[in-house]
DNA sequence: CCAAAAGTGTTCATGCTACACCCATGA
DNA sequence: TCATGGGTGTAGCATGAACACTTTTGG
């Protein structure tokens, strides 16, 4: 490799930071950890960390990710790049944001105390470190427009999930209530869904079919055109 | 400032590289150099530059667009930051990508030439380095999903445009062509354009009313809802 | 038998699509 | 006067919004 022509140029600490959706019970909540480190140290923060050498930067997300869930192979998305000069009280960092959905069902608690992270819902978001609450921010915007579109709400969801469950995951996300029938007959035409022969008990008398996702028969269908919501 | 915690963390070269759009005629075009360093010397490239010490990255792709362009104040936005490991022949690089829309007309074409900078259609695009093609294909995929909802277009026009050119400039962007009543009612129907009391002439015998961009109207508007196209 | 949540169908308004003719003018 | 591109209106269709009642069953 030809190093030569690069060489007198500025090197910057790059750093990947995720904001981290998960669904309990009616509420939308970013997981937050209490910063390890120094400056800020014991302050909340998304759970971030530096690109290191020969990692790519969506690798370096997904190390993130399971540092702190324990989960492999996490719905993620890139964000964007944060990088104005004084954004870090310690130094010149860039942060890429990236925007994570996990099913809170199977995670690992364990290493949820060992980062002393917590679940805030989106409307109790403590204050955050350096402009964390600016990437939270653009990360539900960005949520809300990816959501309209395609479907990636199931990846907030255990496999098998009710339509009552469904619409209150929209709800949530759009902070606005749907009306039941509309909102069925509208995920119902859209062919993405199994009904199963099985009913969840416990939440209602009468109970409500099980569904699941059909991903082929998402592929099958021209992306992006149709929408969701 | 304490950068103690942060030192022994590996550092990375960032740059912003810019994807240029413009109008010419009826095709939307692409703004490329030809590199002026190594490695890679000669081939085409997306205008780029190192993000420097004491610069935020918004403020190094407005330097670059400046460099290019001779322009200030360019319509741009950040599309997001690429950063696998060798995507760089020369070494280990984060790009962070930029797109930008210019108005053809008012442009400074000598700084062109110096960079050896070139319009390419989208359809005839040459190899380029790295993965200058990639960024490219996602800059494209943005500007439709962007416009589809937002009054950006206008930003590759003139002050003073008439609707057939609005129109061929959709149709370029799209690649696909409009009903000319359903165009036309659709965006006279946006409130957003305002129609002048002046026709062009030369491109037809009967003339074409101009129309100009009323951007108070369109903030008046509930953004993000009104879809254009 | 009653309370609580699930499930379903119809009507209306709106917006999108498709489509054909007259207008103004320079050559 | 004619060729060229500019400008407009209507009717059918699809989609989204509003809205109320029946079903199931555990307690």
């Amino acid at each position: 490799m030809d190093l030569s022509s690069y060489n007198n140029h500025y090197r910057i600490l790059v750093a990947v930071d995720c904001i981290i959706f998960g669904f309990y019970g009616t509420q939308l909540k970013a997981l937050l950890i209490k910063r390890g480190f120094e400056p800020e140290k014991g302050k909340w923060s998304l759970m971030g960390g530096f690109v290191r050498e020969g990692e790519g930067i969506d690798e370096a997300a997904n190390r993130v990710l399971h540092q702190l869930t324990g989960m492999k192979s996490i719905y993620m998305e890139q964000l964007c790049a944060f990088g104005d000069v004084n954004r870090d009280s310690a130094g010149r960092v860039i942060s890429i944001a990236y925007f994570a959905l996990i099913n809170s069902t199977d995670y690992n608690k364990q290493l949820q105390l060992e980062h002393e992270a917590k679940w805030f819902p989106l409307s109790e978001i403590p204050e955050l470190i350096f402009d964390h609450q600016k990437l939270l921010l653009k990360a539900k915007e960005r949520l809300r427009e990816k959501v309209a579109c395609n479907p990636i709400g199931f990846e907030l969801l255990p496999p098998k999930f009710t339509l009552p469950r469904l619409q209150l995951l929209y709800e949530a996300i759009y902070e606005t209530p749907f009306d039941p029938r509309n909102f069925n007959k509208k995920m119902r035409s859209l062919g993405i869904l199994n009904k199963l022969n099985e009913k969840e008990r416990g939440s209602s008398k009468k109970g409500a079919y099980y569904y699941e996702f059909n991903s082929q028969n998402y592929k099958n269908v021209d992306k992006g055109i149709k929408k969701i919501v």
